[in-house]
RNA sequence: UGCCCGAUAGUAUAAUGGUAGUACGACAGAUUUUGGUUCUGUUUGUCUAGGUUCGAAUCCUGGUCGGGCAACCA
């Protein structure tokens, strides 16, 4: 244990400095705040697990606040699943917030405003402001109705509320500086009219609050000490402090970090809705979808996203995550936890020439050989005719080819060393079964034989086995960066989805439990699809294939 | 060509003026009744040019490159 403390990421060290200066008299209190109009992805779980991580590292809280301002967009579907995703990550919200609960303070805020002289009314077209505006390199210029009085103001904005105009009609902006070089604070909207149902208002209001006008001010009414959020938001910074220090209100900080990038995937809400919508998916928690819903159908676990949110670190530098360190975090996990089962995916049949037949012999596997004990053991049985990989025979093997070929032997995972004799194959030479024999004193456990061997392969008997659907998943799209394409519908992987009707597996994997990883010996590790796996039709999805550095070795040529 | 943010191995991330480290990957070997796991070792890095300093990844200046900003979206 020595020099072992983790180094700090940034924020950290901001809330140290902060909790050592005795700021808000040490409190730490975060929040995540998520827009109910799309279903949670693996970029938000980076976001939970810094927001919730904090407030538990240094003795804080985390308010979850449902970020509901724009109603055409926003769902209680979307409410539930993300109360849903963040539960089974493993998090626990303070207490659960709305935006949409602070319209009356908010409308509050924009009047006095308005009093002391800070926003105005405007019946500009959205496209009068945006031209109004200026450009980065040009200062903008004022609106015909930038000086209205404050009496005029006042009256207009509440006739707006009263449901007077129709959208478009008339919005409330801030009165800041039009040549300000940070466009966010050229006379901002503050509010719009919007005659929408809202999910949890109803139809009480007709104006809503821009997020510049609802996001801050709703830190400040909760008191939130660290307002964490991604980096496209620091030109907001000064308009979220401006607001903060007119209204008078409680100082909330905001900070910025990178977002999550993921390698051959999307990340962005719209483009994950599109993969809904257009049916490339089978909905958001498609196993192939980087959504924590998908992951989750997928296999991952709870504590490999965690990890991984972990791993990649808060910085405030771009990134694009590979893939690759995912996959790490699950297998890590599963290793340690899966029960090992067999499992054949692509069969051929295996005999025993010198085994009886009609025979059934009882074999006893581990559960769990990474665990003390084993967690337990299940039996499987064993005949003279087996399914076994059709990839783990060859006719001509190459050098270091530790399987079967005429002549060579293996062991059978839990039970004999065979010897293969020959292949027999049909009319146009495809390999319809292959014919071995056994050493009887080789049997697992109590091996007289003497004899050492390279290989193991997996097995199932024929007369016990159970048929299973096995769907294997690849990456979703064939290029690093699928956002940055024209179109990145034209990059999705065709064999994004593999579906085995009819594997065989060893009789106890029918008592396969949902949530739970099962590591199918040497191919990888798989799970019970919650949505559509029945006791009659078993559907296993894999959540990752296993580290296999044979399939390298043979790539390499 | 206005403002803002950033730049450390292939990918991430640390070093807070004093030996450039860690993880994943890659490569090599050992162990193995999973070509898994585990273990050992190796490889690869401070964008650039100046300046300050006994000493710079770190501070200063210029440049280069990448990203963001002109939604009645968040």
């Amino acid at each position: 244990m020595l020099n072992d403390e983790k180094s700090l990421n940034f924020i950290e060290e901001i809330i140290e400095e902060d909790i050592r200066n005795g700021k808000h008299g040490g409190r730490v209190l975060t929040r995540f705040p998520p827009e109910p109009n799309g279903y949670l992805h693996i970029g938000h779980a980076k976001s939970i697990v810094l927001n919730f991580g904090l407030a538990q590292k240094y003795m804080g809280k985390t308010n979850l606040r449902f970020d509901d301002t724009n109603p055409v967009t926003e769902e209680t579907e979307y409410v539930e699943s993300i109360k849903n995703d963040i539960k089974w990550l493993g998090f626990q919200w303070a207490e659960e917030l709305y935006t949409s609960d602070y319209f009356e303070t908010l409308y509050g805020y924009a009047v006095k405003l308005i009093k002391k002289g800070l926003a105005y009314v405007d019946d500009s077209s959205s496209e009068e402001i945006a031209a109004s505006k200026g450009t980065p390199t040009e200062p903008g210029k004022p609106t015909p109705y930038r000086d209205r009085s404050v009496e005029e103001n006042l009256r207009l904005f509440a006739e707006m509320r009263e449901g007077k105009y129709p959208d478009g009609a008339k919005v409330l902006r801030a009165k800041i500086d039009l040549a300000n070089p940070n466009m966010h604070l050229r006379d901002p909207l503050l509010y719009r009219i919007k005659h929408a149902h809202h999910h949890r208002t109803g139809n009480k209001w007709c104006i809503y609050p821009m997020y510049d006008f609802a996001h801050g001010q709703s830190d400040s009414i909760e008191n939130i000490t660290h307002s964490i959020c991604t980096l496209e938001f620091i030109p907001h910074r000064p308009l979220y402090d401006w607001l903060i220090e007119q209204l008078e209100i409680f100082p909330s900080k905001q900070y910025e970090f990178a977002r999550l990038n993921l390698n051959y995937t999307v990340m962005s809400k719209r483009k994950l809705l599109q993969l809904v919508n257009e049916k490339y998916v089978d909905g958001w928690d498609d196993p192939r979808m980087p959504t924590i819903s998908g992951l989750r159908r997928r296999g991952y676990t709870p504590a490999s996203i965690r990890n991984f949110c972990e791993r990649i670190g808060v910085a405030k530098r771009e990134n694009i995550i590979d893939v690759g360190l995912l996959e790490f975090c699950i297998r890590e996990d599963l290793n340690q936890t899966a029960w090992r089962r067999m499992a054949v995916l692509d069969p051929v049949k295996l005999v025993i020439t010198n085994y009886p037949a009609g025979k059934t012999e009882t074999l006893i596997g581990e559960n769990n050989p990474e665990v003390e004990g084993g967690e337990g053991e299940r039996s499987i049985p064993f005949s003279n005719e087996l399914w076994i990989e059709r990839e783990d025979f060859m006719e001509n093997p190459p050098k270091k080819f530790f399987r079967l070929a005429p002549g060579l032997m293996v062991r059978l995972k839990h039970a004999y060393i065979i010897k293969c004799d020959e292949a027999v194959k049909d009319s146009e030479g495809n390999i319809t079964e292959i014919r071995c024999t056994y050493l009887p004193e080789s049997k697992s456990g109590e091996d007289t034989s003497g004899i050492k061997v390279k290989g193991t392969i997996h097995w199932v008997s024929v007369p016990h086995a159970k048929t299973a659907e096995v769907r294997l998943y690849d990456r979703l799209f064939n290029v690093e960066n699928p956002a940055a394409e024209e179109n990145f519908k034209l990059t999705i992987n065709p064999e994004s989805l593999q579906i085995i009707e009819k594997a065989y597996a060893e009789p106890d994997l029918l008592n396969a439990v949902p949530g739970k990883g099962y590591q199918f010996i040497r191919k990888g590790y798989f799970t019970l699809d919650d949505q559509q796996s029945t006791p009659d039709h078993l559907v296993f999805n894999r959540t990752v294939t296993l580290r296999d550095t044979w399939v390298k070795e043979m790539n390499r040529e």
